[in-house]
This record gives structure tokens, sequence and C-alpha cells, in this order.
DNA sequence: ACTTTCCTAACATCAAAATGTGATACCGCT
DNA sequence: AGCGGTATCACATTTTGATGTTAGGAAAGT
């Protein structure tokens, strides 16, 4: 078994020993660096012969920068390292942040030992792990939205707003629909109206953001 | 402990008798539905008393319809129940198509029936579960993309891209960034030179869209 | 000192879009 | 039968956008 080289950077010193006991006494993990905030960490990784690391053990909230602001820092000096956030905060906020600064993993500190080792040593085989009510809230960012049911726009007019969204241009459009160009404008008018707006722009944007 | 009651889709009779025994010798489930294909698991809930059910272990290749197709009718019918995708299809477009129809957790084929009895059992508790391979892709999804193309913008055309997908028109531009209208005309024009468009339409989806 | 890149700007031209007014016709509702 | 909403089309005008050429000045690199 290939040996697993560890980081933590936790400023909870009770959590800390915690992690520190259980990898640190286990044959099948080297924990290489301790440290209590970003800044000690990026510190001890700026040597002359800094060391390798597989995963870091990151807490969010820490003396000095947040582990989430940190996680840039640390991947420019450390682009291969994989993140296991180990943290509090389950608001989705901080976990969509964490994963959109390149986090690969998150795990509530409720999570135990055993299941710590687990996730680290998932992320090591090149998996991830999340603590169930993290997955959760992951998964129910891409389910289906309740419909913002559209009563501003008929089903003629959202025909005419997706051909503009799809780049055509009024004669393409008039052309496809098989209307005349006098009646996109008409339509793209109206349109207009309704949601307030004056330029093909705006109505991309809300388009594409799922607004219309 | 509660009872969770369980329906099953699956056309594998092998698979199928194997998640049979499983659950249906559990005394903490209660199988209550097993169907080979979406069209038939829908004429079981379409009677004049249907089951409850709380958890449904979907398969994706199925005969007729497939199971992230059939997802939206189930959930007509079902609004409540928890999808489990169970399969052997490990390819990002199936797993975020099915996570965009509605389903909570994915699991591969390979996972031991002690795991995907875990994952029931973590959904029936509100959480999620998915294959560590699969959880692996869904963080990747939220990562920060390799940069590309802006590295052929400079700083100040970047500038005159947020002003466009903010909706601004060439002469709101160039009241805001205080420049005249013909050198907003002039970045515009070595905007989309540089990424070979040639509206305001594209460039506001490829901006949106991230990649710009 | 020289080149390159970038930001700035003016002038010009054609295509496309935005806006307005007015009109016909169909459909469903009361 | 009459009303409101929708879809259709025409004509006209103004604004905006797309594309081109040319060019001066500042900053940065060779």
């Amino acid at each position: 078994m290939e040996i697993i080289n560890l980081a933590i950077v936790e400023d909870d010193p009770i959590v800390m020993e915690s992690l520190q006991a259980y990898f640190g006494n286990s044959p099948q993990f080297d924990l290489q660096v301790c440290a209590n905030s970003v800044e000690s960490f990026c510190q001890m990784l700026a040597v002359a012969d800094p060391p390798t690391l597989d995963i870091l053990l990151l807490d969010i909230q820490l003396p000095g920068m947040s582990g989430i602001s940190g996680i840039p820092a640390i991947r420019d000096l450390l682009p291969a390292i994989n993140i296991i956030m180990l943290t509090t905060f389950e608001d989705s906020d901080k976990i969509f942040a964490a994963l959109c600064a390149g986090a690969c993993s998150y795990l509530t500190k409720q999570t135990s030992l055993v299941n710590i080792k687990e996730a680290v040593m998932t992320v090591s085989r090149g998996g991830s792990y999340m603590s169930p009510s993290i997955a959760r809230k992951v998964v129910e960012y891409f389910a289906p939205k309740p419909k913002k049911v559209n009563t501003v726009l008929t089903d003629r007019q959202l025909e005419i707003v997706q051909c503009i969204v799809d780049g055509l241009s009024y004669k393409m459009i008039a052309a496809q629909l098989d209307i005349s160009i006098d009646t996109v404008r008409t339509h793209i008018m109206h349109i207009y109206r309704a949601l307030n707006i004056n330029s093909k722009g705006e109505l991309i944007r809300l388009s594409l953001e799922g607004e219309v």
C-alpha cells in the first residue's frame, strides 16, 4: 500500500491533537506538515526542499486568512494537492465557495475519525467523499428548480427568445418561423416591454441566467 | 427505527434478484414495488390506492424509456420520492443529466449491497450518497477551470466585456469608462477578433458560460 | 534606441436592431 | 355581438452595432 502524505491546517488544538494522534500513528499515513493557519502553512512550503503532499485537511475558520480564501494560494504552491475541507460550517455558500476554489471533498467536523480516514483514502484513490448532508446540498444544486412559471411571456414569445439566444438575426428568425421580419420585430418589442428591457443583450443574459 | 418503503426499477433479473433477496429479507425495509421498466412502474402507481414510497432504486439502461428520461414522469406521480440511480454508467453526461432531472444519489453497480443499503439509509435520513468516483466528477464540475481564452484578453478588454454582459450600450460603456465611443468600438472589434466571434450575443454567451 | 503591445481616438459605411403607429384576423370568453 | 389578448404584417425613423482604416502616445521589453 502506498503511503499517503498528509498535511493538516487546523487552529483548534483539541481537534489537531486528535487528528495528529490518529494519523500520526498509522503506518499508512505520513503526516508531514501541521499548521494552525494558511499563512504558516504556506511559509512551511516556501523552503528550498518543499515536502511532497498528497492530501490536505483544511479548516475554514482560521486565524488570519480563511481556509477558503487560502485555497488559491495553496494550490498555487502545490497544484496537485487534494484538499479536504474539515469544518463545522454546513451553509451552502461556504460549501460551494470551497468547491469552486478547488476543494475536492467537504466533511463536517462531526465526522468520525474512521470516516475521515475513509475520506482521505477515497480521495487518495482519485475519488471524492462528502458528508451525506453536504452531498445532499450539492445534488440539490443540480435539481430542477421550482419553475418560476412564466406568466409574462407567451409560447410564441418564448420561441422568439430562444431564437435570439441561439444567435439568430431578425431575418433568420423570420425565415425559421416562417413569418415576416416585421412580425418578429413586433414580437420582440412586446417581449422587451414585458421584461422591461430594451436590448438583445439583456434578453440573452436573462435567458441564460434562467430568469425566463 | 422507521421502516423504509422501497421500490426498485431494474431490468437485469440477476441484479433484481440480488436486491430483492437483500432488501426483501430485512426488517428495516419494505420492498413495495419492483418493476423492470419505467412504464410498468408508472402503471403500478396509477391505481386507486398507490403505495407510499420513500426511495426508488433506478437503473438507467432499461427497455423502453431510459431511467433518466423517466425521472420527470416518476416525480410527477410521486413528488416526494428520493431517487437513487444504480447503474453501470459513469460518464459525466449521464450523471449530470440524472442529477438535473432530480435524482438525489448516484451509485455504480459495482457498489456492494452493504454500501447500497448504506446509501438508502443515508438518503432516508435526508442526506445523499454518491460513489467516490461519481462524487469526484461532481466536485470537478465546480472546480476552477484551467484558464483558457482569458489570456488572450487584456484587463481593459475584460472590463469592456463585463460592461457588455451587464447590458450596457456602447454609449453607456463610453460614459462609464470615460473614453470615447470610438475607443469602445475599437476595443470591441479587437475582442471579437481575439475570440473569433462577431456579435454581442456570442460574447455574452461565452462570458456567462465561463469561457472568458 | 527600437519594436511591440496596448489604449486611445476620429472618420466612414453598411447592416441590424429598437421604437412607433396602425391595421387585419383569429380565438376564447361573457 | 362585443371585448381582450395574441399573432400577424406593413411602413417609417432613429439608434446601435459591426467592420474597416489610420494614427498618436505610453509602457514594457530587446
